[in-house]
DNA sequence: CGAGATTCATGTGAAGTATACCTTTAGGCTTAA
DNA sequence: AAGCCTAAAGGTATACTTCACATGAATCTCGTA
């Protein structure tokens, strides 16, 4: 009868008037037919790529803004005007987009042109050649023919970050010895202070051309989410007040679009979910709630093993009530109990340092080093996260760590 | 009392190791003439 | 003799370990007012 249950459920699904009419819209991969309040840098970034179109190299670019104010979009959209010019002139123009923060991706120098070269159409093995012989592959395809290549490299910051900007400076160098092709970059960081850390050979090459993108207003933000909605959602099923409320509240922090609209879509999915004929303001706040949350649980669920093991001793040592903050040393004496326990060889307190460090980068907690004088220097260590999001990690990574 | 010296608990960089994976190469076996 | 397969050799990237040294403010020491 569980059966019956459930086709009884599936059909009244069925039946059920959607609240939606096209969610896609509203997922951060959707690119509009047209980009509100961010004209001048699309004009300036299709001024600077035009060039490419007569077969000469546009300059680099260096794009920065806080996340969601339409960096990657812009050029996603630019990039793809060209491309579709390219194509019916029959110009021969390449354009890649590399996530670079996007692990197993594009982490190292090794892996980015790995990915690069399995674009064109190579196969490289995840290891085991040279890096210089990656290069090469790379290097023989892209030059085998006249043709502009413009490279995207989002996120930049991170690539960086772990891999050293030795990579930047090899593109950088690799023109002048290319004969026939020729590549630009466009870097995207969302880091403002990063270009400064770069090697300023590197950083003057790369930002031949610099465009800063500027957060979004709570009522460019509005206007945003009013064009998308007219797509996204029937009409008439966001009750009064719905879009303003999402604005505010991605206004309140660095006018991030990105979250405005997927938190208009969650809310929506809860609503439906509700069976209810209207999206109403308390969906919301919960949708604020549930995506704090899944995002969370998505990093934790992907990390190797022992990173989880490190961040369930950060949290079940950690007491919300006094909110006191860790140090690196109980840490690591209550990770070796836990993988006695779970029968796991546990790194020394050398890698769980380092562990320590990029679980800060990816924001499940807070580390800051300081100096406890007499005794000694030490991270200050408390988890990042709200207390609800906390539980369902800690009961996330109960049942991922138990059944060994 | 205050300027240095000391000290502690880790941070951090460099170099080394283990593992997993790759290509190349040489030897051995099979096959076809 | 040519062709194919296999295993060994030689090479690399990555995650981790080992070793050694660096840090930086609380605390101690000791000379001086």
């Amino acid at each position: 009868m569980a059966n019956n249950n459930l086709t009884n459920f599936f059909e009244k699904y069925l039946t059920k008037d959607p609240l939606f009419l096209n969610k896609s819209v509203l997922q951060s991969s959707y690119v509009p037919e047209e980009i509100l309040h961010r004209e001048s840098e699309i004009n300036q970034i299709a001024n600077i790529l035009a060039p490419s179109l007569r077969l000469e190299k546009p300059s680099n670019i260096f794009l920065y803004g806080k996340t969601g104010t339409g960096k990657t979009l812009s050029v996603k959209y630019t990039t793809s005007q060209i491309n579709d010019v390219a194509k019916s002139k029959d110009i021969p123009i390449l354009i890649f987009y590399v996530n670079c923060k996007l692990k197993k991706v594009a982490d190292t120098e090794y892996r980015l042109m790995a990915h690069l070269c399995r674009e064109l159409g190579k196969n490289i093995p995840p290891t085991g050649l040279p890096t210089d012989e990656i290069y090469k592959v790379f290097f023989n395809v892209i030059d085998s023919k006249k043709q502009i290549i413009i490279l995207i490299l989002d996120e930049l910051d991170q690539l960086v970050k772990k891999a050293g900007d030795e990579v930047l400076y090899n593109f950088t160098r690799i023109n002048s010895e290319l004969k026939n092709a020729q590549i630009s970059l466009v870097g995207i960081s969302n880091d403002l202070l990063f270009a400064d850390s770069l090697d300023p050979r590197i950083k003057s090459s790369l930002s031949e051309e610099e465009i800063v993108f500027p957060p979004y207003n709570a009522m460019q933000l509005q206007q945003i989410l009013r064009e998308r909605t007219k797509i996204a959602f029937k009409p008439g099923a966001l009750e009064e007040g719905v879009i303003e409320k999402c604005s505010a509240f991605a206004a309140r922090d660095h006018g991030d679009a990105r979250r405005a609209l997927e938190l208009l879509r969650v809310a929506g999915e809860l609503a439906e979910r509700e069976n209810m004929q209207k999206v109403n303001m308390k969906y919301i706040d919960q949708a604020e709630e549930k995506i704090e949350k899944d995002k969370v649980i998505d990093i934790v669920d992907a990390q190797p093993k022992q990173f989880q093991v490190v961040l369930y001793s950060v949290l079940s040592l950690h007491n919300p009530k006094n909110n006191a903050a860790l140090f690196t040393g109980e840490v690591y004496d209550h990770y070796k109990k836990l993988c006695t326990r779970t029968n796991l060889r546990p790194l020394t307190q050398r890698r769980v340092s380092d562990i320590l460090g990029e679980l800060d980068m990816m924001g499940i907690i807070n580390a800051r080093i300081i100096s406890k004088g007499r005794h000694g220097r030490t991270r200050e260590i408390t988890p990042s996260l709200s207390s609800t999001s906390k539980n369902k990690v800690v009961r996330v990574l109960d049942e991922r760590l138990d059944l060994t």
